[in-house]
RNA sequence: GCCCCCGUAGCUCAGCUGGAUAGAGCAGCGGAUUUCUAAUCCGCUGGUCGCAGGUUCGAGUCCUGCCGGGGGCGCCA
């Protein structure tokens, strides 16, 4: 039996000497937790819902309930108790039991050696089939930090469900078409004089991203000198100049900003062009698809160099090219059941009022679709591809209101997977004040590939600095290590709804709860594997899959108080895997990590490992300390985050 | 104006779906260790959980209103 299916059998039997008259399969279920403090004991059963349905007080109820466990369970030990249960003690409204610490600490040890690298798992394929669909990057510049949180929340939301026993598919939505695209596209056809990403030696996102920027600032010297001509001080349109304003003054400006902003839209030769290409990408123009073929793939390989980078895998990619025409054959279905009404101009609009939303048009007059006409169309053919349970957006908090209008759509269309439709969202990054000195090529946002770069500069100059290096290659591959596990741990502690203002010269450290303190937690207990092998006080082939073999172990030793504490940190970390993927949230196993390495922290300095009084009691540390190392690396993979051998 | 999210120690954040005396880290102060890697450990200081009501035996957690911050209210994506 394993601890949790212990803890399962537990909650039932006490459940059965409860002191109420109620049949035993009507019994409400025993939800047991930590006391708050381990002088109250090692579980807790709370009285309250037994006290409700006997409209009894709780703290009387559980001083009854004490006798009768304590006549059951710890006079008369039944053989399925595999932790044994010293005492039980009424603490008012809760039933606190008092495990042997022997017992407790060989089974939950056994669990861990006998499941390894699955320890804390629900078996594969259990649970449903679901489709997470994250990063969903735009092909004309380089991924940046918000990018960045999409990708560490989307991976590790994968993996902490498929942890969670389902089935998990990883999706990626590439928006690669567009007037956007047209951007970059038409300042490379005019200033690119045939260079390349190889000719350059730049990344391929980078190199896009750089005629993006060109783009940009070509406009706004149009827009200047088209000003200039038209005797429009574009001044009074700048945040400063609006300052001053309020009221009607200030709206009155914004609506002449608008006014000039459209007005420059039509006369913009820029502009005009790439309209004009974007029309030629659409009527399959040879040139045109050709360069954007060729820009595309630039743009694509310096993506999956930072995928690559940051762990980031997909098991399909769509491309919005060849999705943005679907969507369009579901209008006409929802025009026939009356989902979706015409109106005079030709536009059509998804009457949403039912929902409690406001209407939504999905085909404009002109009869082409918007975004969520495709995204619609995404929807079906996703469900046709693979036929999911459920399907997850992770894209950010602005989008909130979309996502609301698209899922309100399916199920008025009556899809039945409509219901199992999440917008994962996530709060903004936000950058502090002065900026630092990881300003962006776009100056604006903090480029991915930059930061990465940064973190393992700064990680790297620890290593130097410590004289931990044994050579450049590994002080560059731990630098790497840590500089992620810094960024990752600081990025998924947080839970996805706040907002996360981001200095990355200040706020990522390497002490404290951060993702290089587990990290160095286990490099030390790898450091103290490589001391005992040394020293011959632990050998080769005493070690199996990892652990200590069967036998070698005596559990029933660990029995101090801070051993215990990790022992039932350890015990808890299945409970938390599946209360985590069923809220959809991964910081508590970030969480969950700091804790653990924290307790194994003070333990390791209380009591020395290798130097233990017997060589009995060294090996059942030695064993501990493997088990920490192991749900360590567990619960890290889920955060794709690399535990290291040393630091 | 309407809708959504956030507000917990000086700072950055947890808080197990409503339970026991609200916890970490950083910063500050004071200690430990001739180390199993000091990227460590211990102690102290620090809280009207934004404010006001309400529901409940019990509220940081749920409801209402207000205040402050962010986002959204396109025939953009």
């Amino acid at each position: 039996m394993s601890y949790l299916s212990f803890e399962a059998r537990l909650a039932e039997a006490l459940a059965q000497l409860a002191p109420v008259e109620l049949p035993v399969d009507e019994r409400p279920a025993l939800a047991l937790g930590r006391p708050p403090r381990k002088e109250m004991g090692d579980l807790a059963a709370p009285a309250f819902e037994f006290a409700k349905r006997a409209k009894r007080n709780p703290a009387e109820l559980a001083k009854e309930w004490e006798a009768r466990v304590r006549a059951a369970l710890v006079h008369e030990t039944p053989e399925w108790l595999e932790v044994t249960i010293r005492d039980v003690k009424a603490f008012g409204p809760y039933l606190n039991l008092f495990f042997d610490p022997g017992s407790l600490a060989a089974l939950v040890l056994g669990d861990v050696v006998a499941e390894g690298a699955t320890y804390g798992q629900v078996a594969p394929g259990s649970g449903p089939k679901i489709m997470v669909e994250y990063s969903a990057p735009n092909t004309n510049k380089p991924l940046h930090l918000g990018h960045v949180r999409n990708n560490l929340i989307g991976m590790s939301l994968s993996n902490l469900l498929a942890a969670a026993g389902n089935e998990v598919i990883r999706v990626n939505l590439v928006n690669d078409r567009g007037i956007h695209i047209c951007k970059s596209m038409l300042a490379y056809q005019r200033f690119g004089n045939g260079e390349t990403p190889e000719s350059t030696g730049e990344k391929g996102d980078h190199f896009v991203g750089r005629y993006y920027i060109l783009f940009d600032q070509l406009v706004k010297e149009e827009k200047a000198t088209y000003a200039q001509k038209q005797g429009v001080d574009l001044a009074q349109f700048s945040k400063d100049a609006k300052k001053g304003l309020e009221g009607d003054a200030l709206k009155a400006r914004e609506r002449e900003e608008e006014a000039f902003d459209a007005q420059f839209e039509e006369a913009s030769e820029l502009m005009g062009a790439v309209r004009e290409m974007l029309r030629a990408w659409e009527a399959g123009d040879e040139a045109v698809l050709a360069l954007w073929k060729q820009m595309n793939e630039w743009v694509l390989s310096g993506f999956r160099q930072t995928y690559e980078r940051m762990g980031s895998k997909f098991d399909y990619w769509y491309f919005e090219s060849n999705t943005w025409t679907l969507g369009k054959d579901l209008v006409e279905k929802g025009l026939e059941t009356g989902v979706f009404e015409r109106h005079d101009d030709g536009s059509v609009w998804a009457k949403l009022e039912s929902k409690g939303l406001a209407d939504k048009v999905v085909l404009r007059s002109d009869g082409t679709s918007v975004y969520i006409t495709q995204d619609l169309g995404t929807a079906v053919l996703k469900h046709r591809d693979y036929g999911m349970d459920r399907s997850i957006y992770v894209v950010g908090s602005e989008q909130q209101q979309h996502f609301k209008n698209l899922f309100a759509m399916l199920e008025l269309l009556e899809f039945p997977w409509a219901g199992g439709c999440y917008h994962a969202s996530y709060g903004m990054v936000t950058l502090p004040h002065g900026m630092g000195r990881l300003k962006s090529r776009e100056g604006t946002k903090v480029d991915a590939d930059d930061l990465l770069d940064t973190l393992h500069d700064l990680a790297l100059a620890k290593i130097e600095e410590g004289g931990y290096a044994e050579s450049t290659d590994a002080a560059r591959e731990t630098a790497e290590t840590i500089g992620q596990g810094a960024l990752k741990m600081y990025v998924l502690q947080v839970s996805p709804d706040k907002n996360i203002q981001f200095d990355p010269n200040e706020t990522i450290s390497f002490t404290g709860d951060t993702g290089p303190a587990v990290q160095y937690s286990h490099a030390r207990i790898q450091g103290i594997l490589r001391k005992g092998l040394e020293q011959g006080k632990v050998t080769a082939d005493q070690l199996e899959g990892g652990f200590l073999g069967h036998g070698l172990v005596d559990a029933s030793l660990l029995v101090e108080a801070e051993e215990q504490e990790v022992l039932k940190k350890l015990a808890d970390f299945g409970t938390m895997i599946r209360t985590s993927a069923e809220n959809l949230t991964v910081a508590p196993v970030a969480n969950y990590l700091l804790d653990l390495t924290k307790l194994y922290a003070r333990m390791y300095h209380e009591h020395e490992v290798l130097t233990a009084s017997s060589p009995e009691l060294m090996r059942a540390r030695v064993q501990l300390a493997l088990a920490v190392a192991q749900v360590v690396r567990n619960g890290l993979g889920i955060l794709t985050i690399d535990a290291p051998e040393r630091m």
